[in-house]
DNA sequence: TTTTTACTAGAACATAGTTCTAGATTGCGT
DNA sequence: ACGCAATCTAGAACTATGTTCTAGTAAAAA
């Protein structure tokens, strides 16, 4: 048995093929998404945008919920992994949590159509997609509280029952970015990005 | 020419029947969606439920995406209507701003499902769906911010740009009701909600 | 080279959203 | 009371589209 790097990216020209034409796909299935919407989009509209058979993308993803499922997970991976590396540069609490807002800002303008598809969050996933975004956000949490503990610990932000540090301190830049990006705000967040930051601080820091 | 009442309940036994009916489809086609989803609910599906014909739906409703979309422009008027009431009892700027958060809260407990259903915010609406909607939410936003504008004035809140308000002061709470709603977190919104009403105070009262 | 696995292809199928025509019911004017 | 018009209901027929299935191809392993 031949043992391989298991995150590093995949040697093989067939694995990379692969890797690519699954990309394609969520490339294709995301464009077409944000253009007619979920629905409206047909197996055969993706199909022809992303240059490849019913067949090939039955094999790869199962279903077309596969597919929404699997770009919303690769989605809110790429996010996470993003925000991760953004928060583990900061040198303080303080530069962590300003540093969640900006990200996501930042993130969100670069990425429009990705993050408008994240928040069209469906009732219609299956039980194990639901599972797997469960674990992801876990093991995120999990993460950025291990970066943050110590913070914690040295009584440099306020000690509030778990579940609530990501609501008071991401929540409001998320509401206003999700009425961005369906047309409710006119002005994008980079405006409003400061403002932001300060309100997550405070609302976290110790007093 | 005869004039109506245009607000008050419909008079004749026809209007109410009709109303009743339509009434009894959202109520069915809630219970369908959040039971199996959006998608793997069918048209016969919200029928059976709703004692009612296909074409009955077809008539009320156009198709099944417009049960869907008044469904949610349905719930989002009851909130709002409700969320208005709650503001105008108060008497200062920041029993209303408290009373945002803490009706948010009752509401999504009294009405899980729907609430549910209300975070499920769809890309898949219709132009003309996301036009009511949007025009739902400004004459919402005028009338709530024609109740705080004489406080604004008298200097109890921060001047900020229009936009941020609402992120601002619900952003939290609802990012903390959709998580629970979601399954992430395990305690319902009445326990944290006097937490997340200081919060929103302190992120627009002057300083 | 042979064998096995991973992948692609697209025709055939089945399911579910929608349309359409006919008919029932209600309210109103006479 | 009666009939006309409008509103509403019914469900079979139709069509669009997601999915399955069989066959075939290319790449890695033995």
């Amino acid at each position: 048995m031949r043992l391989m790097p298991s995150s590093a990216p995949p040697a093989g020209p067939r694995a990379r093929a692969t890797a690519a034409r699954k990309e394609s796909v969520l490339e294709a299935a995301l464009s077409c998404f944000i253009e007619r919407g979920i629905d409206a989009t047909t197996i055969h509209d993706i199909q022809r945008r992303a240059n490849c058979s019913i067949g090939s993308l039955y094999h790869h993803f199962g279903s077309k919920e596969g597919i929404a499922e699997e770009l919303f997970l690769d989605g809110i991976g790429r996010l996470n992994r993003g925000m991760l590396r953004g928060i583990r540069r900061c040198g303080s609490a303080e530069e962590g949590v300003r540093a969640v807002v900006e990200y996501y800002c930042e993130w969100s303008t670069r990425n429009r159509d990705l993050a408008r598809y994240l928040h069209s969050r469906d009732i219609d996933f299956s039980e194990e997609a639901r599972d797997r975004l469960h674990e992801l956000h876990r093991s995120y949490i999990r993460d950025v509280f291990a970066w943050f503990a110590p913070f914690l610990e040295a009584g440099q932000m306020r000690l509030l029952p778990e579940d609530t540090y990501v609501p008071l301190i991401s929540g409001p830049i998320q509401e206003y970015v999700r009425r961005w990006l369906s047309g409710h705000n006119r002005e994008g967040p980079r405006r409003v990005k400061s403002l932001f930051a300060d309100a997550a601080w405070a609302a976290v820091r110790s007093r």
